[in-house]
DNA sequence: AATGAATGAGAATTCATTCAT
DNA sequence: TATGAATGAATTCTCATTCAT
């Protein structure tokens, strides 16, 4: 008897929801979250301040809305694991792919929310533990299965997960901090990439590819 | 009449300047730029929250002073890029041992700038310009120069140094957001990174070392 | 066309304005004229907060509804004064009893009411004109009476009464500021309060009753 | 090494509190304490709305404090309590006027004050505790010495001592609601009440006084 | 009539900055 | 220069009231 669960009103108060997590999230890409006022971001949701708070509690929690969504579309991209059972350089480049796909369309998302989760003890354990764990656990899980059938030589998994996590997230910071090169250049990221880590930097190991 | 150039005022303004970006970068990282207040820092420093005002003209401008000084000390630590005249793999493992030394002690440093320097449009330029630029110039000449001598097999400068610079701000934003396992065995990543980027993933390439 | 004076309607629309104000008094009574919202008495009458600006025009005037409530109780009651004819003593202790059982039930109503008339300007004319003068013309009237038959000595009617008065609203107030011993002896009261009034404190004068 | 008790700093933050708690007391006893505003409280005290917080650290904090200066003069008044050698009539009409000396001056502190607390828990029990039962406690020894040496007649002492609490309490209440008749002839009250209470209302028992 | 989401005015509180001492 | 009280602009959040459904 707590509510009832009126269909109509769900789909409503979702795309509220959204309309205003939308605002949010461009409103602390641009500002950062302590700038970002309510105003600004009831002003480009096309509503009225006291509105926000029928649908959250405080700012902070329009920030955890935000998480969320992240969190959600980390874990249905998690699903799309490549296929191992290809060749192992083609499986890592369309790895790093998938990774850069999910990563650099929420670019946006990631500057409203990174500075924040850095400085905010709270949700520093929530990101950590909801989006980048499940990342690395997944990852590693991979990692363990190509390497046990030889595919890659054996390495440190746990370390070598983290570099690669961290090589993209550094990437997409320097383009947020503007690298004009890395935002220009993205799309032959996936392919370098692979080649520096697949190939390394050491002579005489070229592989022919594509 | 700009300045009265005494050197023992000058000793004592620089002492005090220091006194005050310490407590400040100690704030600011625990805190964050918002959420610090200049009476914090203020406490921290042991002065009084006026005194502030005598050596930095606003708030902002102490995050400033904080980051000069990390220009500083990268300008300074530039200098020190590694010989290219030894063998190819000891010189990649020691840009980035010493590349990781810079970074490392300075997590409070970063943790204290980047998330404002995200947010915050000036900010940003300078440290783009005043840090990375210059990080990446001497890096991409040094790696060119591996390069030319095919010490290293013919790679795409510009984005495999920012890869590289990626690589470590990643991982330092991994620890920093919480990573445990990056914390605890930092001292081990130069060699697994040298190994990583060096040899690659591709198996049946290892190479003895050390 | 002002109403339309359709009994039934006239029925349920007071059936709404006590469940309106049954409400209302408690959640005041309870939280305070300010702190406690419309959401709120709402809530307790199980309606829409919409509901209640269809029968009252505003939060004050959902609080002026209680006190015409308390008004016109206090009318019906004004009519119960006990006959004079009686021995003086019993009289008294009955008008004390009546006064008493009078407010004592209305405790909530007068925890909701009173603080609010406290500081309002308007209610407490609206109050002191509806609900006091009302009382003490009456009680003056019937004090003359005793007086004039000699019942009681010679005394000043206007302050006497307001002093009983008083003695009975302070008395409630106390309680409703938390004293025990008044809460749980007050069906001794109207005993002391005769005795002391009547007999005095002065010694040797203690008359047999009861 | 908490703080440097600067005898003067001591003395001007004193002089401020005074500044602030006048103010506070005026503004709450003309409009309620939720009608008034720090706006309001800094504009009759002259200084600035954020002024007012290096003092108190809210707004109840400050209503806290105009409930502490009842106390301690409360306290203050509770040491002159009149000498029990004389005549009973003497010092039953002088203990009446002692406490409306005190009370009717007060009558602007108690209009800030005495709302709130009616609605307001923890001012209530703060209040209770702190001025009322201090009051009664001190009453209460005084009556039953009174009542042991034989010059009053043996009575309840608690619920005497409350009704004559509740009496001047009832009595000041009626008139911040508006009551003309005890505004003007408050100065006629205790020896009025002192004949009612004392000599009853019961006729052929006057005594001569004054 | 009933509903409850939307509104936006209003209030408490914070804090960077100023300035008299 | 150092101090820290005073300032007041700016911000978050609340809630009485309105109104489309």
């Amino acid at each position: 008897m707590t509510k009832t669960p009126d269909p109509i009103q769900e789909l409503v108060t979702a795309a509220r929801r959204k309309q205003i997590l939308d605002a949010a999230t461009q409103v602390f890409a641009e500002k950062g979250f302590h700038r970002a006022t309510i105003k600004d971001i009831a002003r480009v949701a096309g509503i009225a301040d006291g509105t926000i708070y029928t649908y959250f509690a405080s700012k902070t929690e329009v920030l955890l809305g935000i998480l969320h969504r992240l969190n959600e579309s980390t874990e249905r991209e998690q699903q799309l694991m490549p296929e191992s059972g290809q060749d192992l350089r083609s499986f890592f480049a369309a790895y790093l792919r998938q990774r850069m796909a999910l990563l650099w369309p929420n670019a946006e998302v990631f500057q409203a929310v990174l500075p924040e989760v850095l400085v905010n003890e709270e949700l520093r354990e929530l990101y950590y533990q909801q989006v980048l764990v499940p990342t690395f656990t997944v990852a590693e899980h991979s990692f363990q299965a190509q390497s046990a059938t030889g595919q890659i030589r054996s390495i440190d998994v746990a370390l070598t997960v983290r570099a690669i996590a961290g090589l993209l997230l550094g990437l997409l910071t320097l383009q947020l901090l503007g690298d004009e090169v890395i935002a220009q250049r993205w799309e032959e990221l996936p392919e370098v990439l692979t080649s520096l880590l697949f190939d390394g930097l050491q002579p005489g190991k070229e592989t022919t590819h594509e």
